[in-house]
DNA sequence: GTCTATATACAGATAGAC
DNA sequence: GTCTATCTGTATATAGAC
């Protein structure tokens, strides 16, 4: 489809890394402020300060633009795989995790994402599996190595990584996103953490290894 | 607001049930089929073969309507407090449970509906609220009812029944909701079935109490 | 007599056609 | 801008079940 990783990177000019960075940041602004389908690539470009042919030329089409867009939001909030330290034990770095995930869940933006998604299912279906794998899947997978590297070292009894993962950050969504998502009256700060906590907890609990 | 239930029932002549049931029906259908807004009170009233006004006498009004329609459609489905047996185990009941939930999560009516709540967010947006309240609020009380049960007869552990419902929950929809909401490819059905009962596992793993 | 249910008409708001 | 159509929700009158 889109060629553009494959050129030779060493030819001609090199692209821009800042331009790219504006490019997503003005993506991330105007998708989440005007929707798919009202935010141009024209517009995009305009905010971002470069040509549209520069945007194409960046990311290949407005589709890409909008994955790569939601996978930037995604890491900038939080939920990166540079960003987990493998050292740590898992008490110390699940509620680290479980914190950025619920940071993000819990946003505006989230909801926006969820809103355009949906409301664009008929004319763009890809825009939901764009979503899906910048967002969730990439959280789940960066998930699933730590939980699989700490398994490696006996700090945990797991033998399903992928379904642990999933385990943990769908638990966390809990009471508090439902409600974001439904126009409900936000649960309070400290239930909501009380909540992550316990979550954390119980997830620990359930994949503790044996006692020798 | 509504005084329907406030008028004595033993005197005069009784609300015909089977009407109740048949605006219901006639509701899920059309509000799944035409959206909230498509669905005029006209339009199911006619479909329930009523009179408009009996609908207004039944559920005093449209957005009420739309509410217990979501809750007889998530009842119907097997989520329902009536469908409890606090006499079984975790091991028996909690697996039963999950199942139903599970069905009832994947199905082209939860997509749908969760569709119309964000589509409407900005003009009715007591629709979200409402099916909030009545599907994942009532199916959580009715697994932490259970839960506290199974809790005082020293089953399980839990103190926060409440918390422990909502993880169990939260958790079974997994990467299958996920790709559902999301217009993705799904998942195998014996993959989602494996996921399911590792998640009962693990619930009851983290929940199990202490040999003494 | 009390309450359900139907039929009809009406107010208010909104959307679309012209 | 105006006119028309539609939908919600209410009011009123009538027939009939308990």
């Amino acid at each position: 489809m889109s060629a553009i990783e494959a050129k030779n990177p060493a030819r001609g000019r090199p692209r821009s890394e800042t331009k790219r960075k504006k490019i997503l940041e003005a993506a991330v602004d105007l998708f989440l402020a005007n929707g798919y389908e009202g935010a141009s690539v024209e517009d995009i470009a305009a905010a971002a300060g470069v040509s549209r042919q520069t945007v194409y030329s960046h990311f290949g089409s407005k589709e890409d633009l909008f994955g790569l867009a939601v996978s930037s939001r995604c890491k900038k909030s939080g939920v990166d795989p540079d960003r987990i330290d493998y050292s740590q034990p898992p008490e110390v770095m699940l509620p680290e995790i479980a914190r950025r995930f619920a940071t993000l869940l819990l946003g505006e933006d989230a909801k926006r994402v969820n809103a355009i998604c949906t409301s664009c299912a008929d004319t763009h279906p890809e825009l939901g599996q764009l979503f899906f794998e910048h967002g969730p899947c990439q959280a789940k997978q960066a998930v699933a190595d730590y939980l699989a590297s700490q398994a490696q070292r006996g700090r945990l009894a797991i033998t399903n990584p992928g379904f642990a993962a999933w385990q943990l950050l769908c638990m966390l969504k809990g009471e508090a996103q439902l409600r974001v998502q439904f126009n409900c009256e936000p649960l309070p700060a400290d239930a909501i953490d009380a909540y992550i906590d316990d979550c954390v907890a119980m997830f620990i609990r359930a994949y503790t290894p044996a006692a020798v």
